[in-house]
RNA sequence: UCCCGAAUAGCUCAGUCGGUUAGAGCAUCUGACUGUUAAUCAGAGGGUCGCUGGUUCGAGCCCAGCUUCGGGAGCCA
């Protein structure tokens, strides 16, 4: 039985055996006390050792913080107050020992450190906690879509095609990189490789999930994404987790409400279901924050940030709209922005962090961008300057939602295809689409670990996924 | 990739103006304690001060380069 389902009995002296790894051990003279943690919860389970038992003084000293071992006994209520039941030991088993180099000791350990004993890390209340939460915010996000009628489409991992137009993929061959096969030209003869052409690891599910959508109508891809990026921020992974929807005859207003309904409703999923945890990691963060002068603390606890989430509409507005504000603001007019603000400039992070942090205190989702700033998939607005793109901005986090409306009409798709550069040749089966019964759509993606991030309040995209991947670092 | 900062005991950190034998808390070990909650109390062990070179009578401290890590920026989810 799991210490979860343990600690919610009635206590009668029914014999129990607990399984897992000690926390910590506190001796003395005549009764010694082990916390006990299996993973399925926060919370530990106390096994009490009494000097008149049949466990002997060799066992007990193998019981150490860090090592693994099953406690048969009696499970009583608790003498002591910081419980409710407790395992009056009778036998235990040490199934590994671990001695006083074990990394993992009773006292707070840096976020860098454990960065460094990624194996181990799981074990820390911290640690367990994220990837509790983790876990459960994917379950909710399966079962969302599917209440909804989204089937889930698994798109290729490894693909020919660049989504963006833009950006460093990892390339996939088979070739020995010291000695390729070379044309006659004394080009690398991608024809011999395993795939008969270059070939990367995905950057984006969503121009296969547009095939998708345009005949199961509604469906979301669910997996791992990868950017070759030198990108060494708190905020980017080089590979990581990516939710994409994408649904026929959606427009971009259905598809910002999609994005707004789908998040707060996890993020209540995560509310409902973690809530342990949660309050875990709220006080983790407010301890955290004492040590912090008053105007960096932040204005809400991590519960009631979540719940604000939940309970308030997303502020809508266009870029120009944006534009308009910045331009009015404060750090615009005391010229405290570093980037100049003007129409026609993609947004800066201090711009961003201005109008969701400062200006709305609220998510907010940002329309209608000037299209020489947006990829060339998004459909055109009437005025021929803007198009029908969505980003939805968090606090703290940036952007956790990209997305648009699609460009459905095949002529000005092909156009603007030749415009930004790519080769029509190479993406003739996504525009076929257009051709043949072609229809309005949208979609978007989500960062993943941007989502974990901001439900457990952590500040680093490094700690909410299991083996981080970033440059210069593939360790575990 | 750019800017800024850091690297001292297993961990977290202090180390004054460049000056004798580099400190503390936690962890570990030994002992005390009949109900602890990261137990407490007493004692003990534990250091190539990131690496290489330089300045100096003398460097943990100053200088240069390198490495790694962190924060910010860019790119984005």
């Amino acid at each position: 039985m799991q210490i979860k389902e343990i600690l919610t009995q009635t206590p009668a002296e029914q014999e129990v055996t607990v399984k897992g790894w000690v926390r910590t051990k506190r001796g003395q003279a005549a009764v010694t006390f082990i916390a006990i943690n299996d993973g399925s919860t926060i919370h530990n389970i106390q096994a009490v050792v009494e000097g008149n038992n049949n466990i002997n003084e060799e066992t007990l000293k193998l019981v150490t913080t860090g090592a693994c071992v099953a406690v048969t006994g009696k499970l009583i209520a608790s003498q002591g107050s910081g419980q409710a039941v407790e395992v009056k030991a009778e036998k235990i088993e040490v199934y590994g020992t671990a001695d006083e180099t074990f990394p993992m000791q009773p006292k707070r350990h840096s976020m860098e450190f454990l960065r460094e004993k990624a194996h181990l890390r799981f074990r820390t209340n911290t640690f367990g906690a994220i990837f509790r939460i983790r876990h459960n915010l994917a379950f909710a996000i399966n079962k969302y879509f599917n209440d909804k009628g989204f089937f889930y489409l698994h798109t290729p991992i490894i693909t020919a095609s660049d989504a963006e137009g833009a950006g460093e993929m990892f390339h996939v061959t088979t070739f020995d990189i010291k000695n390729p096969p070379k044309t006659e030209t004394g080009d690398i003869d991608y024809k011999e490789d395993f795939f008969g052409r270059e070939t990367s690891l995905t950057v984006s599910g969503q121009l296969e999930g547009e095939l998708g959508a345009l005949a199961l109508s509604k469906i979301y891809t669910f997996g791992p994404t990868f950017r070759a990026e030198n990108s060494n921020t708190t905020r980017h992974l080089a590979e990581f987790w990516m939710i994409e929807p994408e649904v026929a005859f959606y427009e971009l207003e259905d598809n910002m409400a999609l994005a707004e309904d789908f998040v707060q409703y996890v993020i209540k999923y995560a509310l409902e279901n973690c809530a342990d945890d949660l309050a875990f990691l709220e006080k983790r963060l407010l301890d955290e924050e004492k040590n912090k002068p008053q105007n960096e603390r932040s204005e809400m606890a991590l519960l009631e940030k979540l719940r604000f989430v939940v309970d308030n509409q997303f502020e809508r507005l266009t870029y120009t709209e944006a534009i308009e504000i910045l331009l009015k603001s404060k750090p615009h007019k005391e010229k405290k922005f570093q980037y100049p603000v003007e129409w026609g400039i993609d947004l800066q992070s201090e711009h961003e962090r201005y109008l969701v942090e400062k200006h709305f205190k609220k998510p907010v989702i940002l329309t209608n961008y000037p299209r020489e700033i947006k990829a060339f998939y998004m459909k055109q607005d009437a005025d021929g300057k803007t198009v029908r793109a969505m980003d939805v901005l968090f606090p703290g986090i940036g952007e956790i939602i990209g997305g648009s409306q699609r460009e459905d009409d095949y002529e000005k798709l092909l156009t603007r295809v030749k415009e930004v550069g790519i080769d029509p040749e190479n993406i003739w089966w996504y525009l076929e689409t257009r051709k043949f019964g072609s229809a309005p759509h949208a979609g978007f993606g989500l960062g993943f670990e941007r989502l974990v991030l901001f439900v457990t309040g952590m500040t680093n995209i490094r700690d909410v996924i299991p083996f981080p991947r970033t440059p210069k670092s593939a360790e575990f």
